[in-house]
DNA sequence: AGCTATTGATAAAT
DNA sequence: TATTTATCAATAGCT
């Protein structure tokens, strides 16, 4: 069907092959097509040019999903194995890692010790020594630079002070009411701040309370 | 293509229904090998006639599965997970709880701190002070226990050493050769594990090494 | 199930 | 890539 007889068999030339392919996938669709309606029937189509080029054809009537269970039911192959049984490893390797996690966080609050080595209990306090230098060093840190943002802020707020008494010491119009300066509440939320304040926060509302360690 | 021209409509004489859907039916199986071989695809074509009667075709390079698995990566609609929801949803708050996890074991460990704020960093230091502690009592306890342990094999040690040179000086037979007492090799262990010896052993050899922490 | 007139599909060329 | 066209292939109606 065509300028010349073709043999069946692996067209060589890529290009021709891709066209050839484009041509015989609309052709074997319209066949599908046509076989749905004229007999009624329902008909999954499903293709992969060699260059991983997709298309699919499924009857109206029913979906590719439903037709792959139908499928699996006739030919009692069951398709759904293979991936329930990867879903299952996969889960129980999350679990596994997951115990192991909170394990390891367990340990890390002192409970659970009882399984360990004296050479483990070396380590995990000399780790926990080192953590704790970190947070104790990003924790001054944060409060450095808070301290000299509020110190920046009082010295604007001075300043501000500073002109305003000026500009009515200036005007001396009205009798003078007196502008008492009580520190403003700034200054003193930035003493409280560098002072190491808020020591009333618990574990627990800091979001450092165990969690939830039971098993998933 | 035929003795005439028929219309894509449903073949109301079921006969002729039948006569026509196994014709077609072969036509298309032979298109799917043809286009199979000529341009190296794969293909899968599943077909129900509405008497139920089931046929397909697979390439050969590959299984019906295949191509489902195939399918559902492309068409990135996941048929399984009808099947699977549950197992799904479990999987992603495993997944989930694990991030949380292993973040909390950074920041415990003294990295990730940059998005916590001063007081969670107050609760994380307190908490690992805590926490310190009850490694350290549970370390003295081991290293008492352990101690004890040797004293008492000491003790045994020194009596049956004690009886053995009782035994000898009570032959005195041989021109007695001198017994050494050196302390031994468990005295040696005991005095070191007691001083808080063997400070050598790496984080990573008492397996406190930070765990592989990549998400999931 | 076979036959064959006829329509349909498509290989090669554009 | 789309169209054209000469040819081959599929098949509708019949037996």
């Amino acid at each position: 069907m065509g300028r010349g007889k073709i043999e069946i068999k692996r067209i060589e030339n890529s290009t021709n092959r891709q066209v050839t392919y484009s041509k015989r996938r609309g052709g074997i669709m319209k066949k599908a097509k046509e076989l749905t309606v004229l007999c009624d029937a329902e008909v999954s189509l499903i293709m992969f040019s060699n260059t991983g080029k997709f298309s699919e054809y499924c009857s109206p009537s029913t979906t590719t999903k439903k037709i792959f269970d139908r499928y699996q039911e006739v030919s009692s192959t069951n398709l759904w194995n293979s991936h329930y049984e990867k879903m299952q490893a996969h889960l129980n390797k999350l679990k596994e890692d997951n115990n192991n996690l909170r394990r390891e966080i367990r340990q890390r609050i002192g409970e659970d010790l009882e399984d360990l080595e004296i050479e483990e209990l070396r380590g995990l306090e000399q780790n926990l020594d080192d953590s704790i230098k970190f947070v104790r060093e990003r924790k001054y840190h944060v409060i450095a630079t808070q301290t000299e943002t509020y110190k920046k802020k009082l010295r604007n707020l001075h300043e501000a002070h500073a002109r305003l008494v000026r500009a009515l010491e200036g005007q001396a119009e009205n009798g003078g009411y007196g502008l008492v300066d009580d520190g403003g509440p700034d200054y003193e939320s930035a003493l409280a701040l560098a002072n190491g304040g808020a020591h009333h926060h618990s574990l627990h509302d800091a979001g450092y309370g165990i969690h939830d360690l039971r098993l998933a």
